[in-house]
RNA sequence: GCGGUGGUAGCUCAGCUGGAUAGAGCAACGGUUUUCUAAACCGUCGGUCCCGGGUUCGAGUCCCGGCCACCGCGCCA
């Protein structure tokens, strides 16, 4: 069937220097809906365009909103779309193929001018940022990751928060926002007595300054299994929390060097992580501030007293009318809702949070929802601000057996384990694939590979699922793993040393040509959706669209690579590979980066 | 009992909030190297999208009812 084409005006130059916008797609949908008014339709406000990306095969974009439209008003959707193409801007033209397809779909594709009008725009880290910044400019941000317990190893089960965490500071941060990264310790509790009892008993001295969280388990340990229930010895253990909280100096000391050495050794798998907190905030910070959580709910009426706790039920809501939120015990001590309300409050009151996104597992997510529904009901009442709050939950970490991640023995896998054993993997594959290279590179590159597998394993995949932990898989060079992407960069840095140019050099790209043949096209098409992937995984905070997207842009210019020589005599055709080249490892080191993965120029 | 999450190729998973002929990787089979990193690329094979209804121009995606797995549901976090 006949699809009319918007034709380049005759004589149309493409300007040299134009505005180009970061989503093309914005543009697109500026230009429908303008096209809606100038062609008549009966209704142009209710035309939607919803631009997509669309399969390759039929263009970049299209617009799929005139079939709604005409269908509901009894319109042939061809017609309305074809009456829509006719009215758009010339302009348009200059930089699309326009069509109408199939029962109304306007497609869009980019011309190669175009294309390379992007990617000459979009030639910096600095450029691509102030791109996307505007989604969430003047925003703050808090994220509340990792949050593990103090005196205690961090585990497998820690790794995803972290890890995801630190994945949606970055792309918050990229599309504009003051991101405050807060880590919500697990710094306060019941376990604090039977820790003091035995550490006050046991405590090597010599132990502690060589591996304080090991020792701070060994006591916990035994003073746990010296105090059973019932004894005079657990009474002793409630003593000394008592007295911790009622601020007996030596035990607040020692709480205090606890909570020091934890966030020492803590700090110490961060920084292989790529993590550094702004605030440490625990759950002792808002002891003090529970008791404005308790008046303040109780004089707005949404907290009542049940069986002598202070509850607070939702009766609009099917099941949350009946399960109550306990947010102070019967026996008037605060509990993790009390903290978590207080949290909320002096989030957005002190840090002005415009968002709060809090990273745990799935199994928190009734208490976040009543917790959420709770403060928006509260705030709301009192007039305070509401920020925009998020759960981000993710499934567990299995084996191969489809059971929690365990060691052999049965026991928890330390992460610092964890991460030893990907390094000394990834210096094995390294050093037999590589053995030329100087043991201290190998070990450099197994730190990024092996951190980075670890790193990628959970950020490929869709958070909301659990995930099978393979070393063989997620090391694996062929797939959506971190080594492929990493190689993808290692290979493009490779051609820029061979042709003795930087990547970006606008001397080595000033003769650029529109991109030409088919894998040029196809690269340069991938590349210029980069901002939809951005955005995609920002707003439904899931980084993994971000790393789908940077995977099949990696296999695209693996294609091309493999097609089309980058170092070839002639200028424009060699100009215009190298800034391929360029933007492509430009996207890629960058996305890696949102995702917090360490990229390498040789592995 | 109520609820959450998942169920897509032999395996591990995508599927952009309802769009065009459901896609990758692994495994299996075949091909490409005087080549900028073959740690790559290309192709073939492979589907009851858990089942049954419904909504509509169009459903893997939304609604209703089932089945299976994991998890949560009053003083742990």
């Amino acid at each position: 069937m006949a699809t009319p084409r918007l034709r380049a005006p005759a004589g149309f130059r493409f300007p040299a220097r134009m505005h180009v916008s970061f989503n093309l797609g914005d543009d697109l949908d500026a230009a429908v809906r303008s096209a809606a008014g100038l062609a008549g339709l009966a209704d142009p406000a209710a035309l939607i365009p919803e631009i997509r990306t669309a399969d390759p095969r039929h263009g970049d974009f299209q617009a799929n909103g005139v079939l709604g439209y005409a269908k509901a008003r009894r319109l042939n959707p061809r017609a309305v779309a074809e009456q829509l193409v006719a009215a758009l801007d010339p302009a348009l033209a200059a930089q699309y193929e326009v069509g109408v397809a199939g029962p109304g779909f306007i497609n869009f594709r980019l011309r190669p001018a175009a294309l390379l009008g992007w990617l000459r725009a979009f030639d910096s880290a600095e450029h691509l940022r102030a791109g996307a910044a505007t989604a969430h400019a003047g925003q703050t941000w808090v994220v509340d990751y990792s949050s593990p317990n103090t005196a205690k190893q961090m585990h497998v089960g820690h790794l995803r928060s972290a890890v995801i965490g630190e994945a949606i500071c970055r792309l918050l941060e990229f599309m504009g926002a003051r991101v405050v990264r807060d880590n919500h310790l697990g710094d306060w509790g019941t376990q604090f007595g039977k820790l003091i009892y035995g550490y006050k008993r046991w405590l090597n001295p010599a132990a502690l300054q060589a591996d304080p969280i090991e020792e701070l388990e060994r006591l916990y340990k035994l003073g746990h299994e010296a105090t059973p229930d019932g004894s005079p010895e657990l009474d002793e253990a409630r003593q000394e929390l008592v007295k911790l909280q009622n601020g007996d100096p030596e035990n607040v000391a020692l709480w205090q060097t606890f909570s020091s050495v934890s966030q020492a050794a803590f700090q110490q798998i961060y920084d292989r992580l790529g993590i550094r907190f702004d605030h440490h905030l625990g759950e002792s910070f808002y002891n003090d501030k529970v008791d404005r959580v308790y008046r303040e709910l109780e004089e707005t009426g949404l907290a009542q007293v049940s069986e002598g706790a202070l509850v607070v039920f939702h009766p609009e809501h099917p099941r949350f009318k009946s399960q109550p939120f306990l947010i102070r015990k019967a026996d008037g001590a605060s509990n993790y809702a009390s903290t978590d309300l207080a949290t909320a409050l002096y989030r957005a009151q002190h840090f002005k949070a415009d968002g709060i996104v809090v990273v745990t597992d799935f199994r928190q997510a009734d208490h976040f929802e009543q917790l959420f529904l709770t403060v928006r009901k509260w705030f709301a009442a009192k007039g305070y601000p509401v920020p925009e709050l998020h759960h981000v939950t993710f499934g567990a970490v299995t084996g191969e057996d489809g059971k929690a991640l365990k060691t052999r023995s049965g026991d928890v896998i330390r992460l610092k384990a964890l991460l030893d054993e990907a390094e000394e993997r990834a210096f094995a594959i390294v050093s037999e694939k590589n053995p030329d290279l100087p043991e201290a590179e190998r070990r450099a590159i197994a730190r990024a590979v092996g951190v980075g597998a670890v790193q990628y394993a959970d950020l490929s995949q869709n958070r909301s699922s659990n995930y099978v932990f393979s070393w063989d898989k997620m090391l694996a060079l062929d797939g959506n793993t971190a080594p492929y992407l990493l190689y993808a960069v290692a290979r493009i840095h490779s051609i820029f040393r061979r042709g003795g140019v930087a990547p970006g050099d606008p001397g080595s790209e000033a003769e650029a040509t529109p991109p030409e043949t088919a894998a040029e096209l196809s690269l340069a098409r991938k590349l210029v959706k980069f901002p939809d992937a951005i955005r995609l995984a920002g707003e439904t905070l899931r980084p993994h669209y971000l790393g789908l997207y940077l995977f099949e842009l990696a296999g695209e210019y693996s294609a091309f690579n493999n097609a089309d020589k980058v170092l070839v005599d002639d200028p424009p055709v060699r100009a215009r590979r190298l800034l391929l080249c360029a933007r492509t490892l430009l996207l890629l080191e960058t996305g890696l980066g949102l995702l917090g993965l360490r990229t390498l120029k040789r592995m």
